[in-house]
DNA sequence: GCTTGACCTTATAGTAGCTCCAAGGTTTGA
DNA sequence: TCAAACCTTGGAGCTACTATAAGGTCAAGC
């Protein structure tokens, strides 16, 4: 299989494929006598498993571990549940983070209904009004969303 | 004032300041005869400004737009509005991503509450099955969640 | 006058997770 | 034989910073 099948099958851009090996994300396949990647059966799983995991939102150096475990199935799965528990934090942080901003955000968007000139606008106006007043609490949360993934 | 001081006063980095001047979201102030960044008043109202934005979970873009109709405000402010709404939306999505992310890690999580090795983790063999077989329908989903800002 | 330390300058590289491009080689079908 | 569709590598670009190196400046203390 080449690598454009295998990205026609997985849905995954070849790049991305071409990156993962590179990554130590997958195992790097048998070449033909031209340099060309051939894949088998065993590299769809692989990928899949990384992409799986992507579309949780786990990030490389998690799938790293979990593939570890994958190869050696005689570890430990405490540290699995560790990294599972650790990462629905994450989530959990970040659902929390983003519901405040939500909040701010829509009480932001009441302060203009009608469009009329940017001098008037009570966006702007409160935005100006939070950068250049003290008394500003509307964002003193700390916001920290690291990126998730894409599609699978 | 130099730099280390508008950077106390704001609680932003000297380095972020610079960042922000080359990207051209604060005008760049005099120099002293040394070459040395000589702020004024206007500075501080600028920076906080973009790290009020920043806090609200908006793009550099997004706040460029912006300052453009804080510096002239004849602009009509649909446009604000627009990119408001836009936000909101995009925030909304993130929210909804991350909370159908949050329940499959749940679901996940299940599956394994003790610890033995990781050939008998319910996770990992979960992990494994979704990602091969082909009726797995818990990543069907779009994730698309862009980095948010740092605290203000 | 000299040294020390805190400040400032620019330029460059690194982070995550890709994505895109250029410049070339290979393979397949008409 | 030629074009289209594939493949290769290497490098740059994206966001929003953060960190480092190598050097210049300034004020205080001795």
């Amino acid at each position: 299989m080449l690598i454009g099948e295998l990205a026609r099958e997985t849905a995954c851009d070849s790049e991305t494929i071409r990156f993962y090996e590179k990554e130590g994300l997958i195992s790097a396949p048998a070449r033909s006598s031209s340099g060309y990647r051939r894949y088998q059966q065993e590299h769809v799983g692989q990928l899949n498993f990384v992409l799986h995991c992507r579309s949780l939102g786990m990030s490389l150096a998690e799938i790293r571990t979990l593939s570890a475990f994958r190869r050696d199935p005689s570890l430990a799965c405490v540290e699995i549940n560790t990294l599972i528990d650790g990462h629905i934090e994450q989530v959990h942080q970040q659902i929390e983070t983003l519901k405040r901003l939500e909040q701010q955000l829509h009480a932001l968007r009441q302060r203009c209904q009608e469009g009329t000139d940017a001098a008037h606008c009570g966006i702007l106006q409160t935005l100006v009004q939070a950068a250049e007043g003290e008394g500003c609490v509307c964002h003193d949360a700390p916001l920290h969303t690291p990126g998730t993934a894409h599609p699978h």
